[in-house]
DNA sequence: CAGTTTCCATATCGCTCGGTAGATAATTAC
DNA sequence: GTAATTATCTACCGAGCGATATGGAAACTG
């Protein structure tokens, strides 16, 4: 659906570098706490530019949350093809781990942030975060319902409920990575869910 | 320090009832995301007399935490208490739960919405919240080195790694309250994580 | 009573917010 | 060449933010 050819004048600006720049952003300050100053000094725009290219900031913040689901969480769909569920978990733990403690990102999870941060004038905002949520929560249970049925655990737990104990220390690890915590103390969380996890 | 003889026109609201109030706000809303008019519509009372009554919107916040730790975060105290590192867990978890799906108070937690939530504007906010967190942590972490030494664990954790193993799933409790868990969810959440508890 | 102190209400301050108007510059179409 | 189209720039809008100045009313002391 590209116009075949451009016409006017052409943009001086990458549209991709500048929309990275803003999920490092939003990433960093939460959709409510980064201020379009904020985003137009990191993308190195002027402010018409910026809603020329990306409308407003609430569709630029959708376009980084695909950026950020893209590029980050790619791990996501891997870790559920691990061949058992104590794979599954460590997947995403290292994963998120890694993720989130990388040396040129944001610590913490966008997502989480995102939820969390969020008031009740950008309660679209939040609403759009938890229902991608809830998509990887399905995913993972009906992987988790897989591991039952393949007699993975030998403590007796239910999909539905190991789900949501995994999703939350994912979610802890991110809220303790946005605290401070060195990578260090995030790998003996993520050590300490393996030595305890209840399954091949 | 209080003086001994009150002079001049008394207050015509009660300080109490309007923290609390004000206490409520935060919670729902956090910090930042709480204006200074929710807080005196939901105080009852008006800008002025707020300021005169609690100093500043930051002076404000730190009373409504003390407020909050004094009467919400109280039954942590006691779980430290309990005889065994099950125990404790198990009543860390379940007085969170109660906590944070009580039929009349806001979800989730106002320590994570207040770390996770906080502008780069109200950074001093958000390092009182996490150093009160780190206090809790400490005392947690002390608590399950005793648990160590009394040969709780049957399998080998260290203090530290179960700690923040253990206030990871509170955290994500807590998101998950604030995103709409039901009562029963986290209940599921709660149970699944002593299912899998590796202490008596 | 007078005098003092404090509270409350209105109206406003300076500032930042997200978003835009209008003029100019750079490119393509004809 | 000229017209059309699009990007960029400066400057600005109305609204909401936290915080306050001011003035009058109310309740205390002596």
């Amino acid at each position: 659906m590209e116009t075949a050819v451009l016409r006017g004048r052409p943009r001086e600006f990458d549209v991709d570098h500048a929309l990275t720049a803003a999920l490092r952003v939003f990433w960093s300050k939460g959709y409510e706490g980064a201020s379009m100053t904020d985003l137009t000094d990191a993308m190195g725009i002027t402010r018409p530019s910026l809603y020329a290219a990306f409308g407003n900031k609430e569709s630029l913040f959708r376009k980084a949350l695909d950026l950020y689901e893209r590029e980050k969480l790619c791990y996501m769909g891997q870790a559920l093809e691990a061949p058992t569920a104590r794979g599954v978990a460590q997947r995403l733990l290292q994963g998120s781990l890694e993720n989130q403690t990388s040396r040129d990102d944001p610590r913490g999870c966008l997502g989480v942030i995102s939820s969390v941060a969020c008031g009740a004038e950008a309660d679209c905002i939040r609403q759009e975060v938890l229902e991608r949520g809830r998509i990887a929560h399905q995913a993972l249970i009906e992987r988790m319902e897989r591991a039952v049925a393949e007699g993975d655990f030998h403590t007796p737990v239910d999909a539905e409920g190991i789900t949501k104990y995994l999703t939350a220390i994912l979610q802890g690890m991110a809220v303790q990575a946005g605290a401070g915590a060195s990578r260090e103390d995030l790998q003996r969380l993520v050590d300490t869910t393996l030595a305890v996890w209840p399954s091949r």
